[in-house]
DNA sequence: ATGGCTACAGCATGTAGA
C-alpha cells in the first residue's frame, strides 16, 4: 500500500502536476492541501480516466483545502477537526479504507495573525492529539499525513533558513509535535531515514536549487501501520517541474 | 528576519504562505 500527501499550492494551478504524480507514483491514498479553491472549484475534469474517485473540502474565500484521491475504495468519515465548533478552516479530512483510518491536515501555519494565530496553531496541535489518541485506542490502523508546518528538529531545516522566533521551530511548536510521537505514531520519513538532512518544502527563488529548504511535511503511523513500513520516499523530480508547488510530495510503502 | 516570490480576491492593493 503506498499513501503520499502533498501541498499543491492551488489544485486548480497544479492539477496537471498532481495528474502526473499519480500516474509516476501510483499512491492509493494521496492528500492534497491548500487547494485554494472552493469545494465546487475542484478540477475534477482533470482526474477523469484516471483511475482515482476525489474528495474535497474546500473553503468559501478560497482559503486553505485538503482533498483525497483514492484508486481504493473509501468512506469519507471526518471533513473537519473536532473540538472547535467556531473553526471554519478547512484544514482536516479523515478516510476509512482497507480497514485504516487515513487523516490528511493542512495545520495552520501559526504566524500570521500575531499572538491568536500562534494560539490558534497551538490549539488545532492540541485537537490532533485528542483525536489521534482516540484512533490509537480504537486500536485500528491509523496514519496521519499532511502539511504539518513544524520543523521537529534543528536536522529539518536548512541552518539559518528561520529564525528561532519562527512558528515553524518555535519549542512549544515541536513540542506539541513530539506529543503526537509520544502517543506511539511514527514519523515514516525519519524513522527510515535517521540522521539525514531532509526537506519537502523550498521557498521560490534559489532556495531549491541550493538546498535551502525545510522538512514539514509529514507521514505519522500507527505501530502496526509503522511495522509494515517498507519505504518513504520525496519526489524532487515533482518540485523540479516548472511551475511547481513549493512543496513537494512525500509516499510511503507499506507491506 | 522576510517578501526579493507566488496565489488569490477582485480591480488596488491586502493577506497569506513558511
Amino acid at each position: 500500500m503506498r499513501l503520499s500527501t502533498l501541498n499543491v499550492n492551488s489544485v486548480r494551478k497544479r492539477a496537471p502536476h498532481v495528474r502526473q504524480f499519480l500516474e509516476s507514483a501510483k499512491p492509493d491514498l494521496l492528500f492534497l492541501q491548500e487547494l485554494k479553491c472552493k469545494t465546487e472549484e475542484f478540477p475534477a475534469e482533470a482526474f477523469a480516466g484516471s483511475g482515482y474517485e476525489f474528495h474535497a473540502v474546500g473553503q468559501p474565500g478560497g482559503r486553505n483545502g485538503v482533498a483525497v484521491l483514492a484508486r481504493i475504495p473509501f468512506k469519507v468519515v471526518a471533513e473537519g477537526l473536532p473540538g472547535e465548533e467556531e473553526d471554519t478552516h478547512a484544514r482536516y479530512i479523515e478516510v476509512e479504507a482497507t480497514g485504516g483510518r487515513f487523516a490528511g491536515i493542512y495545520l495552520p501555519n501559526g504566524n500570521s495573525g500575531g499572538a491568536e494565530g500562534y494560539a490558534y496553531k497551538l490549539r488545532w496541535m492540541e485537537r490532533l492529539r485528542a483525536i489521534a489518541t482516540d484512533r490509537l485506542d480504537d486500536g485500528i490502523p491509523f496514519a496521519v499525513l499532511g502539511d504539518f508546518n513544524v520543523c521537529p528538529t534543528e536536522l529539518d531545516l536548512a541552518p539559518g533558513a528561520l529564525p528561532p522566533t519562527d512558528a515553524l521551530v518555535r519549542p512549544e511548536s515541536r513540542s506539541a509535535f513530539r506529543a503526537l510521537t509520544h502517543l506511539g505514531l511514527t514519523d515514516a520519513v525519519r524513522a527510515l531515514h535517521p540522521g539525514e538532512r531532509l526537506y519537502t518544502y523550498w521557498d521560490y527563488g534559489p532556495a531549491f536549487e541550493t538546498n535551502r529548504g525545510l522538512r514539514i511535511d509529514h507521514a505519522l503511523l500507527s505501530p502496526e501501520l509503522a511495522e509494515r513500513l517498507e519505504r518513504a520516499e520525496i519526489d524532487y523530480a515533482l518540485r523540479a517541474q516548472e511551475q511547481p508547488s513549493d512543496h513537494t510530495a512525500v509516499t510511503i510503502t507499506l507491506r
